[in-house]
DNA sequence: GTTTCTCTTGACCGAATGGTCAAATCTGCT
DNA sequence: AGCAGATTTGACCATTCGGTCAAGAGAAAC
């Protein structure tokens, strides 16, 4: 006798589950990022993957079960850059290399990037618990090695929390930021993370060198 | 003969349509910049207004007019700061005063910097006209100003549209990402804000300073 | 090939949403 | 007061949305 009628475990356990789960994910990723949680219909989702609605709803129970599987998934991802900047490398090309690596991640995952940003300007309704907790250990943790290099002379004086927020900012304006910053450039392309390559690479430079 | 059953013209007339057009801006402004366009709804709108949801269309023909009306009442002064950077002035301090201006404006106008931020990020659906005609030739304009006094050895070489995509972003993240701040500063208040001004004056002044 | 479990979907449901309408009420003018 | 136009709203409508369900189609173990 089963006990659960749906999905078995939480992991996916069959090859077709594991190939579906994945599809609906990545369409859940192109949905949400567009048009915001409340903006995204499962319609749109089970369109975008090639799958029926009640089909979706055999996989995930519910929309914001989709949601949650999505962000689930990509916290570890986004916080990565932050976690590789190492306390004993140079100071400042260690930071200079967290702006590059962040910016690209705006260039490489633009919709994981907005995917954040809507959720966080509407208030961040689902996701304060991570917020308050993953991350902010983090950015504590960092903050400090930053105070350290302060304290050591080996960047010029500064407050390490906002210096994070200018780099979050700076770098994931060009991925959430997208449409304005393209109806301004009318860039081909990626053509305009090249100067912006180099000219944050300069603003944390002079902010940073002794 | 009425030919117009509904408000007579675009303006205002009576005392009572001037109040309750206002009214509902105000209410708009608060749902909109809350939960986006789509998230946001007219019933929502009308309690917040404290109006009836057929009042509301009374004075506004549809959803989409009053979010319309509220942007084109926006724009100018969202881009007022910008306008007032001079040529004639001190490059840097009219650069750092402009930062300034832009995070004041994000610390008492917040909801009006998440309304654009909503638009923007689910690429500007309703406002890529304004952001391809207004803002676009303001922004010429001012990067041209910029060039000129890098030109005169008056500030540190960069990109003049970097630099103010740097500026916008590290400023309205005050604003749109207010909930993420929030959630690692823990602040009383407004208290991370004098810490902010700090912050990005020193970090536009060691970027330009020649 | 039969059985058992997995997977898929058309039809359907109740709630929410943007919007309409006609009737009722209020305001300002004479 | 009485009238005309301005304002307000309860009831209603069509559509969309998240979600359910039962029945059918596929895969795989025996």
């Amino acid at each position: 006798m089963r006990i659960e009628p749906k999905m078995p475990g939480r992991q996916p356990r069959t090859r077709i589950q594991k190939k579906n789960t994945e599809t609906i994910l990545e369409a859940a990723l192109e949905v949400f990022s567009q048009h915001g949680f409340r903006g995204a219909t499962l319609d749109q989702i089970a369109k975008a993957a090639g799958l029926s609605k009640p089909n979706l709803l055999y996989y995930f129970p519910s929309k914001v079960a989709i949601h949650r599987a999505l962000i689930d998934g990509l916290m570890k991802t986004w916080l990565d850059p932050l976690r590789e900047m190492k306390a004993d490398g140079d100071p400042v090309e260690e930071v200079i290399a967290y702006v590059l690596r962040k910016l690209e991640m705006a260039r490489e995952f633009p919709r994981e990037s907005r995917l954040f940003a809507n959720e966080i300007v509407q208030g961040a309704p689902n996701i304060m618990d991570k917020i308050e907790g993953e991350l902010k250990n983090l950015v504590e943790e960092k903050a400090a090695v930053i105070e350290g290099w302060i304290e050591q002379g080996k960047i010029a004086p500064c407050n390490p929390y906002h210096l994070i927020f200018s780099i979050w900012s700076t770098t994931q304006h060009y991925a959430d930021f997208d449409a304005q910053i393209r109806g301004i450039l009318h860039p081909e392309g990626d053509a305009h993370f090249e100067q912006a390559r180099h000219h944050l690479e300069t603003l944390f430079r002079r902010m940073l060198t002794p």
